[in-house]
DNA sequence: ACCCACAATGCAACCGGTTGCAAAACTGCG
DNA sequence: CGCAGTTTTGCAACCGGTTGCATTGTGGGT
């Protein structure tokens, strides 16, 4: 039903290649004909069809855009961010819903059979045969929030984690904790294992500080809540905890206050992410801010690199967080 | 780069139209060609391009999400139910974001651009120029947590906001709340009106009660702390508040915390959504639950049916939602 | 006025598929 | 074995654009 590009050249009297050209950036036309045919595709209400068009240039100006966060909140942010710079790009997020259950193989074809120009990851875990499944049909992949490496087989943004573990450390132990606990996330996700590295390194320089562990299941409300109560169940509790995320810690202060505890009063805690939430006044957590705009613009970057030089290299980049301070631990002695 | 319908036919000694056929449902290929075809295709990998066959099909199978929510956390929920679903059906969601500053005629013209099949808006407010632009263009359009009417232009599913308003009338008035305030969303949102007539058509049947009224700037946490703290410096507090939604409760809350008043205790809140920050311990939030898998399953069955008979008459479906009880309203007398 | 360089245009082939149509290949049956 | 009826198949045109190439138009320089 909508307008081709057939009848705006007839309507305008010029071949159907001047009318493309004058809707294709840098083509050599006449001012007259570009006229006559602006004109025409105006009273007609001509647009041209991006789908067609994207089959002899080969490019879709879709990006797939993947995650399996659904449930932090933090990621609300992230698709906001997302969706915005990409449009301003002029590239569409075809979102892709990767929830653990189904399969990512299928994921991955459909992305190949819309052409998909590029496919950003936004998730802390990227499945390895993702990257590979993607290069091997080259086409880009960015990870977003993923795992630092030098020689990464795709292109990497994210936060040093290994440091974040480090500023927390520091930062407790300026606070004066003694005894100390690594509230982490899933055992096996990488962003709690760099984090857990980071954070043993600095305490185990010093002298008289004691250390547990333990590990929530997901980055998840409802996981900080149960391990921290699982913690308070078995008495032992550290002054403070570094917890895996915001969320996380956002769980194991339900869990503190339904035991009667106060934060900082008997347990501190600190967090990672700033998510919006750490802000508001009934939580106010002291946190790490991971800066996910600049890490968004980055990854926009790259994948917009990557489409005009398929050639590059895969790179890393890595941002600074910086400490937050609010109101869940103790004041510096 | 990819493998070609061509390819595939040379390999398995057919013509294309038979690659075609194999791949298409319901097409007449005796079982001796489509083995061929299916191990050539298999052997080389092929993926019929999706994009191709819409050109010829005129179906995409993309289908345009559009939302300008995205600060309330329900609607990360929202998103993983629509992305869910879409996928569960064989449809690519395109995400827009329909950010207030930006021109919704452009996304428009760009949904065009990539004749998406049909259209879901999930906002509670669907500028009315929408409607009207696809219905011209001849897109299918479903407005998620929209307003009833009875003759709509365009499908519409979503809760019965007046009964909402009611539900919550009639739960703080058996409460034995006598001094009772209505703390809306934006004044001009017709779910704050909806919501609002409800209220006070419960209200105004009772004797003895006092009612007040203010309207926060926006439904969320920010916007509905700012507006309790108001009413806190006004002086004039009310013993309960039915506040416009769950996020705008949790920010009156913060408010309340930080002013030192208790929650039932000083005064009683009950929000709407039931989102699931408002289960947290933290918060605990007397709620109205609006039913969104069911809001989002009935969508997505919406715009197919809307496919499959592009001239059905539009529908409007509502459903109805429940009290969930939890800890910031006064027990029952 | 003439020649040349270069810009603008249209033709036709192509991108990767689908599909109406007519021919070819099967069926079953007398 | 021949024939009608039904499937299966390939041809070729088409979907809505783009683009290499040859042709035509334009203007400048001398």
């Amino acid at each position: 039903m909508p307008i081709t590009l057939r009848e705006v050249a007839e309507r305008a009297g010029v071949s159907r290649s001047a009318v493309s050209r004058t809707f294709t950036e840098g083509a050599s036309v006449s001012p007259k004909t570009r006229q006559k045919v602006e004109a025409a595709a105006s009273e007609l209400g001509y647009r041209p069809n991006a789908l067609a068009s994207s089959l002899t240039t080969g490019r879709t100006k879709l990006i797939g855009l993947i995650s399996n966060n659904f449930h932090n909140p933090l990621f609300l942010e992230v698709f906001d961010l997302f969706t915005r710079s990409l449009q301003d790009r002029g590239l569409r997020p075809l979102l892709v819903n990767l929830s653990d259950d189904d399969d990512p193989e299928s994921s991955l074809q459909m992305l190949r059979q819309y052409s998909v120009d590029g496919v950003i990851v936004a998730s802390s875990t990227l499945p390895p045969e993702f990257s590979k499944a993607f290069r091997q049909a080259h086409i880009p992949v960015v990870h977003s929030f993923g795992r630092f490496a030098s020689a990464p087989d795709v292109d990497v943004v994210g936060i040093d984690n290994i440091e974040c573990g480090r500023m927390a450390a520091r930062t407790l132990l300026a606070r004066g904790y003694k005894k100390i606990g690594f509230l982490g996330g899933p055992r096996e996700a990488t962003s709690t294992i760099d984090r857990r590295a980071g954070f043993l390194q600095v305490m185990s320089r010093r002298q008289g500080i004691t250390l547990t562990e333990s590990f929530a299941e997901a980055y998840s409300f409802a996981a900080g809540k149960a391990e921290m109560a699982r913690l308070l169940d078995a008495g032992d509790m550290a002054e403070a905890y570094f917890c895996g995320d915001d969320v996380l810690s956002i769980g194991a202060l339900a869990a503190l206050h339904r035991a009667g505890r106060t934060v900082p009063g008997d347990v501190g805690l600190i967090g990672l992410n700033d998510m919006q939430m750490a802000g508001w006044d009934t939580i106010d957590l002291t946190t790490i801010r991971q800066p996910i705009d600049e890490i968004i613009r980055s990854s926009i970057e790259l994948v917009v690199a990557m489409l005009e030089d398929p050639s590059r290299a895969p790179e890393a980049r890595l941002f600074s967080c910086e400490i937050v301070e609010r109101g869940t631990l103790r004041p510096l002695p």
